[in-house]
RNA sequence: GCGCCCGUAGCUCAGUUGGAUAGAGCACGAGCCUUCUAAGCUUGGGGUCACAGGUUCGAAUCCUGUCGGGCGCGCCA
């Protein structure tokens, strides 16, 4: 159990004894109670606000209660002071045999320490990155794809069971024109002189190899044909093509989804029509005139009659269009039916989405409201924009070919880590800039550098002990750790805390900001060293203290290890 | 016009879901180191948390309004 959870349990027990010997007033709430450490140390290793929350609709006095619980808690072994401060906080120090046995059980967990039970096995889905299936991944993707897979990462260390999926927007009118676009390559891959792209569709070099292998497999079968012959077989060449080439991408960033879900397919299978059922058996679809847009009208603005989605029973400005008039879905059609399909196998639903579609988010968000009755949580995550940097002057992009930024481009100049590491540093809806020469600077002011030394230093620990003929850690005496290696330990046992933190809240880059904290706390320890060299984690002439010392640094070592996993980034050994 | 996001040190940003004296890096001041425990260290100054109300034991955090910035608005995707 995470320390945190079982200090909180003690109090609960301290609540219980209270309410048993009337004391406390039995049954109240207590929701608000929190354990946790406080912002200043010298108020404590942990702090509890119980006696505030509780007083008031005890109707007793917070500083009595405060003294009540207190005196329970300070029976306890583990618990060597406690004090009661301010207007009823009760403060707690700890036995350092707490911290040591922490220590202890971050080296047996290894790999497994920080997990939580907090998701209780629900399932989880998050959808992320969903790239429309027509070129390959640029930078634009990027940051979203992250975000979701650390997230997802995350959640599963907390206790979620997740599935990761990608929704494959292959029904629209972009992948007509992929189509088209396909087609013109596979005339020209049999020889015909195209000359420039005609405006309208996608110029990318990327549809050279699609359209010679339509070429070679179909002959010039296809020429001078209508589209009616040919438009449905080369989008799903071509999508299928596009596909390869987006996992290719994504597999560089080590992102794997579980899921692919296909947008034709779901259609294919009537999926919109049951929901549209559905909503309509409970009054929530009508057919009715849509308003015009606000703001600036459109010249060509006509009022027309269109299957509407009750939104604004659920909180939108606008009831909103499932079908076009020509009766096909509209985005939102399909992918109202889209999340009621997941939410059939989901106790829970997060979409990671580009803030380009803030504007939709209220729909979806009733949308599933309304499908799943509000019983399925549902998170729509907003993922800013990235500015690229080079030299602090902005990379210049457009939509011309050959003149975007792909994410294939900035993993091979910067490497994986670096990008992953870089786009969790910041919270998702701030936003953030990306400076190819920054990410890569070996200097501390670069989180990635900072934390990727702190492990390598820990590392060279065991190769240099090696070197001086210092036995490696057997059963280290831990009580020789002096307080400022216990404040580490302190740090590095808030791991669990900050990953359940991270989940609940949807935000892995919690994690980035902790490694970074860990890293300079263990920084400045081992620069302690420079100046006196018994401070040093290795010395010479006293091998029970160094084996302490070892103890100390793997357990930092390990939390560098088991955060960096969360976030995809891999813990070097060495710096370069 | 309406909606969403944002406003924290000179700059770039955190702030543990409402806790105690609001933090870090850069920049600036002072001191130290010239080192493979390398790719600096220590330390100091710097704040009306945009503004005004409200909620309560307690607000940067929640609510209302105002100001300022960004994004969005359609049968597109």
């Amino acid at each position: 159990m995470i320390l945190y959870a079982r200090f909180a349990a003690y109090v609960n027990d301290a609540l219980d004894a209270l309410e048993g010997e009337g004391v406390l007033t039995r049954g109240i709430e207590r929701g608000a109670v929190a354990v946790e450490p406080p912002r200043d140390p010298a108020h404590g290793d942990l702090a509890t606000n119980a006696a505030m929350v509780l007083a008031k609709r005890a109707g007793t006095n917070p500083r009595a209660l405060a003294e009540a619980i207190a005196a329970k808690l300070g029976a306890l072994n583990e618990v060597t002071s406690v004090e009661v401060a301010g207007p009823g906080f009760i403060n707690l120090w700890l036995a350092r045999g707490v911290w040591e046995a922490e220590l202890e059980t971050i080296l047996a967990d290894a790999g497994d320490y920080g997990r939580s039970a907090m998701g209780d096995g629900q399932m989880v889905n998050v959808e992320y990155v969903s790239a429309n299936p027509t070129g390959p991944m640029h930078m634009g993707h990027c940051r979203g794809a992250v975000v979701g897979d650390a997230l997802a990462a995350v959640l599963e260390h907390a206790g979620y069971r997740v599935t990761r999926e990608y929704y494959v927007n292959d029904a629209g009118g972009q992948v007509d024109v992929l189509a088209r676009s396909a087609h013109l390559r596979y005339r020209q891959a049999l020889g015909e002189e195209i000359g420039e792209i005609p405006e309208g569709l996608y110029p990318g070099d990327y549809l050279i190899p699609v359209g010679q292998k339509l070429a070679a497999e179909h002959g010039d079968g296809f020429v001078g044909k209508p589209e009616s012959e040919w438009l449905a077989l080369f989008r799903t060449e071509a999508v299928a093509a596009m596909l390869v080439m987006i996992k290719a991408d994504l597999a560089l960033l080590g992102i794997h989804h579980d899921l692919f879900s296909s947008e034709a397919e779901l259609q294919a299978e009537g999926k919109p029509e049951a929901a549209e059922a559905w909503l309509r058996a409970r009054d929530l679809v009508y057919d009715g005139m849509l308003e015009a847009p606000k703001g600036e009208t459109p010249e060509d603005w006509e009022p027309v009659e269109l299957p509407l989605f009750r939104a604004t029973r659920f909180g939108d400005d606008q009831d909103r269009p499932i079908r076009k008039s020509d009766g096909s879905w509209t985005y939102f059609g399909a992918d109202l039916a889209y999340h009621f399909q997941k939410a059939q196998s989901a106790d829970q639903l997060i979409d990671i989405w580009g803030a380009d579609h803030a504007g939709t988010v209220k729909r979806i968000k009733a949308a599933v409201a309304a499908l799943t009755e509000g019983k399925t949580p549902f998170d729509v995550k907003l993922v800013q924009m990235v500015r690229l940097l080079r030299a602090g002057e902005p990379v210049k992009m457009s939509k011309r070919a050959g003149n975007f930024v792909t994410l294939a481009d900035v993993v091979n100049e910067v490497g994986k880590d670096v990008v992953r590491f870089t786009m969790l540093t910041r919270k998702a809806d701030a936003q953030m800039d990306f400076d190819f020469a920054k990410v890569v600077e070996a200097s501390k002011d670069n989180p990635v550098f900072y934390v990727q030394y702190a492990h390598a230093r820990i590392r060279s620990l065991h190769r240099r002990a090696k070197e001086e003929g210092l036995s490696l850690p057997g059963d280290a005496d831990l009580s020789l750790l002096d307080a400022d290696e216990l404040d580490l330990v302190k740090l590095a046992a808030q791991f669990p805390r900050i990953v359940e933190g991270a989940a609940s809240a949807h935000e892995p880059h919690r994690i980035a900001f902790y490694l970074g904290d860990l890293a300079a706390a263990f920084h400045a320890q081992w620069n302690k060293g420079n100046d006196d060299p018994e401070k040093r984690f290795l010395v010479a002439q006293n091998p029970d203290l160094t084996r302490a010392r070892l103890e100390l640094a793997d357990g930092i070592g390990q939390i560098v290890r088991n955060g960096l996993a969360l976030m995809g980034v891999e813990a070097v050994e060495e710096m370069q």
